[in-house]
DNA sequence: CTAGGGTTAG
């Protein structure tokens, strides 16, 4: 390599070039003639005496040689042969006193270009500054044009800035070149100084700065320009013009782009294509549309983006129909035999939901390109068909189509919705193969991960990831909320808040850690984050902030933001009902369904779980019927186990536990264990322990592991005072690992059964046991004496003390001031004896006590709890 | 002017 070749290599970054620049614009410009050699960037050789200038070579008949030896090289050139060219040049070089000339140099730039050969082109410019060639304005041009089209940018602009009297075609050259790959601002860098050198913009030059102006959002910037468009004359310039609506429009102004648009006297299909995919891009495909359909209408021509555009807009539109009406005029003229309509026609059928239509497209397409494959993976995994998305990777595979990044990032989609680990994995390992590692690929990457459950993997990816964007944080964030890991969400939120700004995604992806938490301070906190930021028109994040005041008992701020809210969706409703419910109200739940129903809101899925709960709940076994059989036959939605779960309950709260098991039996789909645990909490209820040894025996079978199913067997057995089975199941259970806390004065304090840490641990026993021995004197239950059968009385009693709850329970009463709630969270199912206690202590301390365990909260009064003995 | 991808509530 020679020296020359050095000197490119060794370049300064960008920033000094524009530092540059600017000594060569007010102290070397006039002396700037020739090209810096390998000499340190800042210096610059002086024109060599000895040069002979390239162009004399052309005029010198002198050196038939030298004029041969060019002649060739130019042969070559023209065959497009390069490398024999080459061998040429550098020979050439080789030989004493001869000059290859300036034209033959054009060539072989231009060859080089075309070819996109930067090592060769490189090669030329070390041939070109070794012989001290003199770097005019058209050979500086083809330099740059070389090192542009090789995708050498950095070289492209270093020689750019030596080339003097610039003429406009250049300066637009390279700004382009800038805007191709996103540097926009550095385009309009070049603009001003275009501007201040006193070089005159063409309308390619507004077309790009229009373009890079509404990338940067510099939309003040933009209406300088439109001046200048106005003052030098180009108002009349479609193609200006044009792309000055198109400005408009991306900066989310449609007013001043349809004011352009009205104004224009002569439009052209491109004007109309801009008008529709302007409309689009603002929400408003239906005017698009309309745009399209007066095209149509007063036969003006249409060309294939107007198809791509319209096809686009139907898609964002929804409905299927229009889709329908476009891809029937398309086949008139022709325009389906194209790949890139028909790539967007089949994205449009897959996104309006309909595959089998895109399916066909598909398969009646000649031609498909990696686009084709993504549209229908991606299709496939938006309505959920994982396995077909993650066939249709295979086949294309198989076909030799090369996935990129978009291709992949679909599929992770699929494999996340599909619950699927494994093939995840190894996408991942393809991506890592494949050097795919972009930053939405990450993102998906992270995203699958926290849908299959694994958030070691998420934080894996998250942390390797040099550049993270807001939807980094969020997609791990969510992910650790909904992974039950709120304490992990909340952790990471703080600490994203040292590095970046969240916005709205973030407030909803960490509320539910805060409700889960029943972190109510916290939550408090986001939500005057989310006053202070004006977030509160974002129903999406509204929603979950009345979800977060439900979870952490305060519903009636729920209910007055619930109030407050002048657009409320179907979720608003579903949070505020299934809100009422967990925490007792049955009968306003059931109101409040029906006041939604009058609003004409259509119900899904979980609306009608919740009404459904609310009824179980409230003993309402006919609205029940009447709400289920609303669901099955005039919405047509097959029940779920979460449906199926509400009517056994409800049937087993009205006794009737026969009817509840035949109803299982006739299930659709196999019933799971919180199914026959219904059944199974309706016979402790009852009584009925025939009936429970059936469905305990079903249970065991689905699930041996779950302890939580052999102590309700346990408490069926005291209840009806079989000792020796309640022996004989206790013998094989393992201690349950409950654990409740309880907030007080911000401070979370932990408990868990049988750990004596606390400090107040002794005084908590003691304080439980004077109640529990009270609780005996007044007689208040007898279903205590079960507790622990084979144990003597006072073991049983501590036993019970030990109990998680209690013990948050007790701490409330050593410490908060008399009079205020006791509120504590735990993290299962309450257990019986608890329950018991805690009604106990609400009547003889004349204290309320709030308890929320895994399904529902348990208000303690005077004796009762909300939740009627479930 | 011109096709496809990632994050969010019950």
């Amino acid at each position: 390599m020679t020296k020359t070749t050095t000197f490119i290599f060794h370049l300064s970054p960008n920033h000094q070039i524009k530092t540059q620049n600017h000594l060569i614009r007010h102290k070397n410009v006039k002396h700037q003639l020739n090209f810096p050699s390998q000499l340190p960037s800042s210096t610059f050789i002086p024109i060599s005496p000895t040069k002979i200038p390239s162009t004399s070579s052309l005029i010198s008949p002198s050196n038939h040689q030298i004029t041969n030896h060019n002649a060739e090289i130019r042969k070559f050139c023209q065959l497009g042969n390069l490398q024999k060219a080459m061998d040429l040049a550098c020979n050439f070089e080789q030989v004493q006193d001869t000059v290859i000339d300036s034209k033959t140099y054009c060539d072989l730039l231009q060859l080089c270009a075309e070819s996109k050969a930067l090592h060769h082109g490189k090669q030329v410019h070390s041939l070109m500054i070794s012989r001290t060639i003199e770097i005019d304005s058209v050979l500086g041009s083809k330099l740059v044009f070389m090192y542009v089209s090789c995708g050498d940018l950095v070289n492209g602009r270093r020689v750019f800035d030596n080339v003097v009297s610039k003429n406009v075609f250049l300066w637009n050259f390279m700004m382009n070149a800038y805007a191709k790959i996103g540097e926009y601002e550095e385009s309009v860098c070049l603009f001003k100084l275009m501007q201040e050198l006193g070089v005159e913009p063409d309308s390619y030059t507004f077309t790009c700065m229009f373009k890079c102006v509404a990338a940067i959002g510099d939309g003040g910037l933009g209406l300088v320009m439109h001046g200048s468009v106005l003052k030098l004359g180009f108002g009349f310039d479609n193609t200006v013009v044009n792309s000055l609506i198109a400005f408009y429009f991306k900066c989310g102004s449609v007013d001043n782009a349809c004011k352009v648009f009205v104004k224009m006297p002569d439009r052209d299909v491109v004007t109309l294509n801009c008008m529709i995919s302007g409309y689009v891009a603002n929400g408003l495909a239906e005017k698009g549309f309309e745009v399209f359909k007066e095209m149509v209408g007063c036969k003006v021509s249409v060309d294939l983006s107007t198809m791509v555009i319209v096809v686009a807009a139907c898609a964002s539109m929804g409905g299927v129909s229009s889709g329908r009406m476009v891809h029937a005029y398309a086949v008139k003229g022709g325009f389906d035999e194209k790949m890139k309509f028909s790539n967007t026609l089949l994205d449009m059928y897959s996104k309006c939901g309909d595959m089998d239509s895109a399916l066909k497209v598909f398969k009646n397409m000649n031609e498909r390109s990696v686009v084709s494959w993504t549209s229908m993976i991606a299709g496939y995994a938006r309505v959920g068909k994982s396995d077909d998305a993650i066939n249709l990777f295979l086949e294309m595979k198989k076909e030799g189509v090369k996935p990129d990044t978009f291709t992949v990032t679909s599929i992770l989609h699929a494999c996340a919705s599909n619950g699927s680990l494994e093939k995840g994995k190894e996408v991942h390992s393809y991506i890592t193969e494949n050097k795919m590692q972009s930053l939405v690929v990450c993102n998906a990457l992270m995203d699958m991960y926290a849908k299959c459950g694994s958030m070691e993997d998420a934080y894996s990816v998250f942390s390797d990831m040099v550049f993270k964007d807001i939807v980094s944080w969020n997609t791990m964030i969510g992910g650790y909320s909904k992974n039950s890991l709120p304490n992990e969400a909340l952790d990471l939120f703080t600490k994203m808040q040292r590095e970046i700004t969240p916005d709205n995604v973030t407030m909803t992806c960490i509320l539910p850690a805060c409700a889960s938490l029943a972190a109510l301070n916290k939550g408090r906190e986001i939500h005057g984050h989310i006053l202070r930021k004006g977030l509160t028109s974002d129903l999406y994040l509204v929603n979950t902030l009345v979800d977060m005041y439900v979870k952490c008992d305060r519903l009636f701020i729920a209910k007055s933001l619930f109030d407050l809210m002048t657009v409320k969706d179907v979720v608003t409703w579903t949070v505020m009902i299934a809100g009422y419910c967990i925490h007792g109200f049955g009968h306003e739940a059931v109101l409040a369904f029906k006041k939604m129903q009058e609003k004409g809101i259509k119900f899904n899925e979980a609306s009608f779980t919740s009404v459904l709960h609310a009824c179980s709940h409230s003993g309402l076994v006919q609205e029940g019927w009447k709400f289920y059989n609303l669901m099955v036959n005039d919405y047509k939605i097959e029940p779920k186990l979460e449906h199926y779960g509400c009517m056994v309950d409800l049937l087993c709260r009205g006794g009737k536990l026969s009817e509840a098991y035949k109803f299982i039996k006739k299930m659709t789909i196999k019933p799971d264990v919180t199914i026959w645990g219904a059944l199974l909490c309706g016979c402790r209820f009852h009584h009925d322990v025939k009936l429970a040894e059936i469905v305990a025996e079903k249970i065991f079978e689905l699930e041996p592991e779950n302890m939580e199913y052999y102590m309700l067997l346990a408490d069926i057995y005291s209840e009806t005072e079989k000792w020796e089975e309640v022996k004989t199941l206790r013998n094989g259970i393992r201690n349950n690992t409950g654990c409740s806390w309880i907030e007080i004065k911000g401070k979370v304090n932990i408990f868990v059964a049988g750990n004596k840490d606390n400090p107040e641990a002794k005084k908590i026993e003691s304080l439980l046991e004077n109640l529990r021995m009270e609780m005996n004197k007044d007689g208040f239950s007898r279903k205590l004496k079960y507790a622990l059968a084979d144990k003597n009385d006072m073991e049983k009693e501590s036993a019970v003390c030990g109990h998680s709850e209690m013990l948050a329970v007790g701490f409330g009463l050593l410490t908060l001031p008399p009079g205020r709630t006791i509120r504590v969270t735990k993290n299962v199912k309450v257990c019986g004896d608890c329950h018991e206690m805690a009604k106990f202590i609400s009547k003889n301390v004349g204290r309320q006590i709030v308890l929320r365990d895994c399904n529902r909260f348990h208000h303690f009064k005077d004796g009762f709890c909300s939740c009627r003995g479930c």
